[in-house]
DNA sequence: CAACTCCTCGGAATCGTTTCCGACACGGGC
DNA sequence: GCCCGTGTCGGAAACGATTCCGAGGAGTTG
């Protein structure tokens, strides 16, 4: 605890060189390999290591890499998480996680603090878009690229998919599956893939020429524990045969309400889920589910990132990742 | 892209003061509210964030804790990070998160790179413990908090649980609720909660009286898909009435192949996971599971570490976090 | 009214690096 | 033999904050 790290100081003491001198070996811009020797020598023998901080300083970036999201329970989050980090490892970044709890405010502090420049830049997936946001994105400290919707005119490298289109394959899918009376147990109303998801939702019904029911559709937070209750809710007042859950989470949440219900899966009540995560996997019966490609999304937008620290200049890019069904035996369908 | 940020001399000009007063306004050493009036104002008018580089370059810290793990898509590590990072945040401090990959040279490059204190703190839950870990942690260059068993004579902070213990109650359990062929897919033999959990498993048949059978042992990644082929493995040659996962992802693996072998969980084979993840109470049947209360360890890291951060000083610490036994519906025993 | 205390503020040093710049040595070409 | 280009190394100035210290003013006390 005494004793103080030894500094460059202290290496080029005992090297007997100057600490530019060391500086320059260490970063390989010494040709002399005897000075190359002699420097490495005295770091070895005082234990020294260059501190990140100070580099930071001089440099002027970090070497590392904020990843914000909602929750990191979420699964569809850890996909990303899982994708992201070993690409910045690659290129030498350190990942920071920052869980909101969807909360607007901790997000927008998170965007402001970037001026602190902790960070050399930012993976965000907000799932609410406030005017606060917009106005943090316009002009950060740091690069920043944003998975999810975004609104038009937010000039930002963005990653999205079709939550949307992807609502629309999962009623069409249990259209074709026979269901008939297809629910929805929606996330919130106010968050941006909540209204995707209704309006795909909508739009896939118009398709298939179903008639709306709005005591069809159920709203929870995307969690396991709302699903089941707000299916329950459901169960209570209407006669489904098919459940659509906005995630994986809140379907699963609908399967545990059905099976108290003594409704089976998928004889009673076909249900799909969404985002394709390893709980549709490894459910019982394993959960058909739209798969929104969030390994994709996350490798995509690291790639996005990486690209402007190297200093790629230019406009916003936008990378779309298209959603895909993947069958499974919670539905009576066949693989499109 | 052009701008640089204002520094401090920024609002020091345009207050009109030194830069030492804006600093001293800044961080609450100022009484009189003039001068704090005219700092603040001058703050807004720059448009000024402090760096938080600089700051850490003279105050010696970050503000930064790590948490090293193998894998982040294990639930149990999870729920730690869900319990460690709201804590770590309302003192202040940001999370960074490392995936391992159960790889010993990253963790031990974890612990070396400490000494370039890029973080204040760290987190860390090896699997295996090598002589190059038990040197690291010596002489670390910041607190570091071990969750897991440690050898003996190791100096560090440490949580643990009674993986062994857990394991015996699997089996006891299982035995309680009838079985008598009671199988083990246990993790990687060459890691330390696989070899707890193995000894566990024998102690517990031993106190069952009952026969020990090494054809009933299998070895898997701690994944569902190394638990569902090591399970099938299992099938294949041997009879057995319940299965013991060495945790809840190669349970649930292990009820996949089951329910390929066309064998019912609870009534022809029953199951029992460990960690009790999200993935236990989520799956179907629910999966009875040992619980080793990975939030409390995550919880009870992060205050000890948070401690020695605050200058607690003292001999390092150890605490203890019991297994206990959750039992829903994929065992017919009854609740301990 | 002088002397002393107390407080506020500004100047300058400091944290630990990287990097610019100038000094000096050396070798080659005329 | 002189001059110039090339290259290596050391000194010193950054990077952007915090904080020590000393100067000066205001207020108290004898």
């Amino acid at each position: 605890m005494a004793a103080p790290r030894p500094t460059i100081h202290e290496v080029a003491r005992a090297a007997g060189v100057s600490i530019s001198s060391v500086s320059r070996a260490l970063n390989g811009q010494t040709s002399n390999p005897e000075m190359v020797a002699r420097v490495k020598a005295a770091v070895d023998e005082v234990g020294y290591v260059p501190s990140a901080v100070a580099q930071s300083l001089k440099t002027q970036q970090t070497g590392q890499i904020a990843f914000a999201m909602e929750d990191i329970g979420n699964a569809a989050y850890l996909a990303m998480v899982r994708e992201i980090q070993p690409r910045l490892r690659e290129d030498g970044y350190r990942l920071l996680l920052h869980a909101t709890g969807a909360d607007v405010q901790d997000e927008i502090e998170v965007l402001e603090s970037l001026a602190q420049k902790y960070v050399d830049g930012l993976v965000l997936c907000p799932i609410r878009i406030t005017e606060r946001h917009i106005a943090a994105l316009r002009a950060p400290a740091v690069p920043v690229v944003v998975i999810g919707q975004l609104p038009a005119g937010v000039d930002v490298d963005n990653v999205r998919t079709d939550s949307r289109l992807g609502a629309r394959l999962a009623v069409e899918h249990l259209y074709a599956a026979g269901a008939r009376r297809i629910a929805l147990v929606n996330g919130p109303a106010d968050t941006v893939p909540g209204q995707a998801r209704h309006a795909g939702y909508l739009e896939g019904l118009a398709a298939c020429d179903l008639p709306v029911d709005e005591t069809l559709v159920e709203f929870a937070d995307f969690q396991v524990d709302a699903g089941r209750e707000a299916a329950a809710r459901l169960l209570d007042r209407a006669d489904v045969d098919a459940i659509f859950g906005a995630n994986d989470l809140i379907a699963i949440g609908a399967m545990h309400a059905l099976r108290s219900a003594g409704r089976s899966v998928p004889d009673d009540v076909q249900v799909v889920g969404m985002d394709d995560t390893i709980l549709a996997a490894t459910s019982f019966p394993p959960l058909t589910s739209v798969s929104l490609g969030s390994r994709e999304r996350g490798g995509l937008a690291a790639d996005m990132l990486l690209a402007r620290l190297r200093g790629e200049p230019g406009a916003a890019r936008r990378e779309t990742v298209p959603p895909a069904l993947t069958v499974r035996e919670s539905t009576r369908g066949v693989a499109a």
